[in-house]
DNA sequence: AAACTAAGTGTATAATAGACACATGATGAA
DNA sequence: TTCATCATGTGTCTATTATACACTTAGTTT
């Protein structure tokens, strides 16, 4: 590769860092979309990114957009996939490597009032239409989180510090979109050894309180 | 993302992309290197690759940079990753998005010959040491295709038109590095319905002939 | 004290994975 | 033609994992 051309005197795309940040929200998965002000595709949705900068690596470009758009950090990225269709973006050759990024919902409050109107989150289940070739980026995004569910640790991502099994249940729920049986699940789950319990948890209601558990570790583990 | 800018404005990184080719030799797994003829990195090897065109998709450039480099084409190709570190090219900027590519030694045995010097297969356990980030890059490859053995159809790629299942099984044992118990092979393969029989096979040495099999499709097909 | 509600728990069955050894059918040599 | 050779091809038993399924518990509320 890379046989001592001149680098520079090419045409080069440029390089865009889209992110897919997913949370859950009102018992769904909800994906932050922005409004784009300008052309193309003004006033349509998309995802939150933008142009990788020249001295900057590609997932703390990823993390910086984010940042920038929502004030989060230090939530768990990942790279997704990068596509490149020369016609994706119809003013010139706009390369994009989209990143999965998760968040709970405690960490987003912080944010979601500020910049309402620009950016907000939609469940995925009623998204509008979307910008350049989003669709597709989402599509591949949403079906990445759900394999992944089935054989990390990834929810932690999605989840609080501390969490109940039903909770957790239900985040499992959510993204497969379907229902779990409640003892195999906590068999299941509590068989991993990704799980530690912490103490009691009253209030949420006239029932029996639920024991909190968090998971012990907090960057990704693949299982086996 | 992108809010109007013009993006010529900008500086922008160059994308190359690097092709992974594995295949199977004497009984090994093998990669395909180039000895590079300038600098930087003089001397070393390095994957196949180069830089992308203004008008060409991923896949296709891909493609084509491995048809220039070794003549074979129709053959199994995915996107690995996108190695995006600032410094892993001394020059400048360089984004790499590495493709995972898989031969045939059948397909392979057409060009083998004819540019020795410049490029050939070595076996993975023997690599020489390797230009830029291409060693970090193997070793995603390598271990992208062990997973993908395990939940897909991959073999496909590595495997000529027709083969017996001691073939397929030295196919696995060579990448997975681990002897596998004939029998139960044998049974779980034949339980995804992936293969075919065709006839059988006699030659190949003085023992009962094996009947020989086919993939139904070429295409990567996931299990489950 | 009684009603309510989600938490929490076990067992039986089915499916899958893993360990393990010998007969078969060509080839080639005597 | 007979016999030795050698990779092919095959079945069962056991352990593990996945799935289906319903009632008691411990708080809160009235």
């Amino acid at each position: 590769m890379m046989k001592g051309y001149d680098v520079t005197k090419y045409d080069r795309p440029s390089v865009a860092l889209d992110v897919l940040l997913f949370t859950i929200q009102e018992n769904q998965l909800q994906i932050l979309l922005v409004k784009r002000k300008e052309e193309p595709f003004q006033g349509e949705w998309a995802f939150p990114g933008g142009f990788v900068k020249m001295n900057e690596s590609l997932e703390v470009g990823a993390a910086r957009e984010l940042r920038e758009e929502t004030g989060l950090k230090d939530i768990y990225l990942e790279q997704l996939y990068t596509f490149g269709n020369p016609k994706r973006d119809p003013r010139t050759r706009v390369i994009s490597v989209a990143y999965l990024a998760l968040a709970a919902k405690t960490d987003w409050a912080i944010k979601a009032s500020t910049d309402a109107s620009e950016a907000k989150f939609w469940p995925v289940s009623k998204l509008p239409k979307l910008a350049f070739d989003h669709q597709e980026i989402f599509e591949y995004g949403l079906s990445r989180l759900g394999s992944k569910l089935n054989y990390t640790n990834i929810a932690f991502g999605l989840l609080p510090d501390q969490f109940t099994l039903t909770e957790l249940q239900n985040t499992y729920e959510i993204i497969l979109n379907k229902k779990l049986d409640k003892r195999n699940f906590r068999k299941k789950i509590l068989s991993t050894d990704l799980l530690t319990s912490v103490g009691q948890k009253s209030s949420l209601g006239a029932h029996r309180p639920a024991e909190l558990f968090r998971f012990k570790k907090k960057e990704i583990e693949y299982l086996n």
